[in-house]
DNA sequence: TCAATGGTTCGGCAGATGCCGAAGTATCAT
DNA sequence: ATGATACTTCGGCATCTGCCGAACCATTGA
């Protein structure tokens, strides 16, 4: 009983066209304010303001004031886990081709992105399978790895702040997160997180100014097939 | 604009109580009768058809007709990880009570009871477990079996009227028929018709009366370990 | 053949909810 | 202070959608 209202309430959250907009937007992993979130669902800022309310209160997201202004960003990972689970269910719906989402098929977001914190599309899952076939990362239960002694050595050559990523105790280390143009698992949790910031701190790779997607530099595309064996 | 509604669209069929709870039962792996969903979510017959439907129509549910009966099931992996990483964001705890018609509950009908014209419950289970252990029976397209030749020989050795069988060429041969209350597949069509006969005929089970009930002989009992191997 | 059972469709109703205009609070700029 | 900006709260309206009664179809069992 409990559990059936928590989903229902969970997902009727979702659920709602604005809100899903919102949360679309926030996937970036970023804080938006409450106007620019607003203007991303096409509503007026009084029902922008009372859908952030209410997701902000249902720990969807979490909130900080910053003078006039409001950000918000999505609470945790879990969050972001679930909205991609979701998306990757509805990229497998058949659908007319005139309404499929032009931007699912914008070849670069489906080649790299980010997914809340970690990187995603052919990018994250070459990454992921480059340390899975290397045998840094071995499945552990359903839904994570475990790294591997080689896997230790291979994130201090490269440069993988492992120390930070373990302090973040409160969160999954390694955890498959299904990449819905991928239809595979890419790694995410505070390892994945780790990892991506790698790529932007060694400039491998960057951030468009708007939307999730995410530029793969030269160098980043040398540090791949080096150090990862990744052709891409 | 048209990814959002993706998200929405999906979320909002997870975002109803009466829905949830069918998911929720639905995330056991099995197939469940549209009376058991509607019995799970609390609403009448009518009104969960209606969420079936559409549950069904967006893919998140596959259907089978058995009969009168109406089987549901999650279409997919990827549903019930989604539905899942969305009941870890409320946390997770116990599932509710189910209640289930008081026949479904009946100790010997569960254990044999005709289903038409062949054997079912955990003996008609029994029976197809040991075909396809032993190799007598192939899976052949989606929802038939393929007698190999051993199997052949073994239907000589036990008795089983092959010829008659095929002489109804009108029906199916080995078909599968998805069992109530094991929720797996037995052995019906023809051959499956052929094999309650000589379970009837040599004695190895008797009708009951009254009721779809069969009651399985000790001379059966000993048949099915012998000649099945199945320890019942 | 006829009744019982499982399931779906249709139509109308009632409650839920998303939306915006108007008004109110807090912060910043001048 | 005064005005502008960012955001929230309130209230009423329109729509949506979940619900059930009634009727209908298909299969089964006798």
């Amino acid at each position: 009983m409990t559990t059936v209202n928590a989903l229902s309430e969970v997902a009727a959250l979702m659920g709602d066209p604005a809100r899903a907009a919102m949360l679309s937007l926030l996937m970036d992993g970023r804080a938006h304010t409450a106007s620019d979130l607003a203007l991303a669902a096409g509503v007026t800022a009084q029902t922008a303001s009372g859908h952030l309310g209410r997701m902000a209160e249902a720990d969807l997201l979490a909130v900080r004031a910053q003078g006039r202004n409001r950000f918000y960003r999505l609470a945790s990972p879990d969050v972001a886990h679930a909205i991609e689970s979701l998306m990757a269910l509805a990229g497998t719906r058949a659908q007319p081709a005139s309404r499929t989402a032009a931007w699912r098929r914008d070849p670069d977001l489906r080649f790299c992105r980010t997914c809340y914190d970690h990187l995603a599309g052919q990018v994250g899952i070459a990454v992921t399978d480059s340390l899975t076939q290397h045998g840094h990362l071995e499945p552990k239960g359903a839904r994570d790895w475990k790294l591997t002694p080689s896997g230790e050595l291979f994130c201090a050559r490269v440069g993988v702040d492992l120390p930070g990523a373990r302090q973040a105790s409160t969160r999954h280390f390694a955890r498959q997160c299904l990449d819905w143009s991928e239809r595979r698992p890419h790694i995410s949790g505070a390892l994945g997180s780790a990892i991506a910031d790698t790529f932007f701190k060694k400039g491998w790779a960057e951030k468009l100014r708007r939307g999730r997607t995410v530029r793969l530099t030269d160098s980043g595309r040398r540090a791949l097939s080096r150090d990862f064996g990744a052709a891409i």
